[in-house]
DNA sequence: CATCCGGAAATCCGATCGGATTCGCTAGGC
DNA sequence: GCCTAGCGAATCCGATCGGATTTCCGGATG
């Protein structure tokens, strides 16, 4: 098979190629290179890859169980339309649970190795975002880097699925960073080093309510 | 671990095959028929069901999303090892927030036909299981009932990712439906036709604290 | 003019093939 | 006796093939 060879330049032969395949996939999903609503065949998706039908029937089964591409038998692969304003409130509610217990839990499990990681992040946070989607991405690892510092695996597993969705949810939504969003994150921080949970947890759901208020309207 | 072969009377060409498929592989790691850290070989998979690999691969790979089995690049699918004892702690205590926010939810928009529902599957849990394991199976469509009734599709999916694992954990566990599991049942469902999600919130935790409680020391 | 029908193209789906890698076992050397 | 090298079998992985189903489009008919 001569395919992988000129053009996916991290196609080496370390990573399995459905592993490849599957990021590529899931990038233009998220970056909106395919649209919700798009098919997705897969000899197409072959052809555009210079790979066989074996690995993208592979990737295209992982995200189906990620619920972002949805299969019919026989008639093949969709992107999934997005999310529906109750769904996306759902998700949202969701979300705060899950991310107030994994505040909670930081904020007793944390190491300084994760504490010092939070900082890491607030800083970058706060200097200028030198590309657009920076601040999405950034706030992404924040929260994200929260749900690890917290040790339970369950959990950050299951805030992990949710990120992807809500990612998809609020591209190009870029809500501006704000003053106001840095101290909401600096609090929690805060909170999480000085191991109160109580405190961390009220922290992140307050954090969650206000970009609730911020993201409403636009959806 | 010797899959039975006698399957084939149920493939009718309605339901696609990746999908029996998947279900039976399925049935067979929460049954223990494959036990936990047991190879998954395709191609052995493959004579037993007597079906060629490609249905067989795609089958494992919906199970490996749901972190049932793991795959490692040339080496094959393990069936994933029991959850050790403090994996087992996140996941009830992830469960026991999911499940709380669950019956609230419950309790805002249940519609009278899923109290109906409730109060079967009550009945049914009341009466003398006929063969043993049903008491487990009432009690997990007890919880799934609850999270469908919630109207909060989200919620719903990551509970029921947790059911699986959950209910792998505790298999040949088989606590015995005892009076005071009914009663902390029925409180629940009385909370949710009262429309009270505060107490459905309080009954629901306190029916998975106590369960933790019957639980504890077993694992 | 709308509806139904039929055939061709596209697509999915399952099966199978060949190369590449890993694992298991045996034989040989220290 | 123990460790190591090497050979063979088993296995995975990607590619490709042929059948079955769906979809699309054009034309015929009431």
């Amino acid at each position: 098979m001569t395919a992988s060879l000129t053009q996916l330049a991290f196609a080496d032969s370390t990573s399995p190629l459905p592993e490849t395949i599957y990021q590529r996939i899931l990038d233009d999903l998220v970056t909106q290179a395919i649209a919700p609503g798009d098919r997705l065949t897969v000899d197409s998706l072959a052809r555009d890859y210079q790979v066989s039908q074996t690995p993208i029937r592979q990737a295209l089964t992982r995200l189906e169980g990620e619920g972002l591409v949805e299969k019919h038998h026989l008639r093949g692969y969709r992107a999934c339309e997005r999310l529906s304003r109750p769904q996306f409130e759902q998700l949202f509610a969701v979300r705060a649970i899950l991310e107030r217990a994994a505040a909670q839990w930081a904020a007793l499990h944390a190491g300084t190795d994760d504490v010092d990681r939070l900082q890491e992040l607030l800083e970058q946070l706060r200097s200028p975002s030198s590309r657009p989607g920076d601040a999405v991405r950034l706030d992404a690892q924040f929260h994200d880097a929260i749900a690890r510092a917290s040790g339970n695996e369950i959990l950050y597993a299951n805030l992990s699925r949710l990120h992807v969705h809500l990612h998809l949810a609020r591209v190009q939504r870029e809500s501006p960073a704000t003053e106001e969003v840095h101290q909401e994150h600096e609090l929690i921080v805060q909170a999480i080093s000085w191991k109160d949970p109580i405190l961390a947890e009220a922290a992140m759901f307050s954090h969650i309510e206000r970009s609730w208020a911020r993201l409403d309207g636009d959806i």
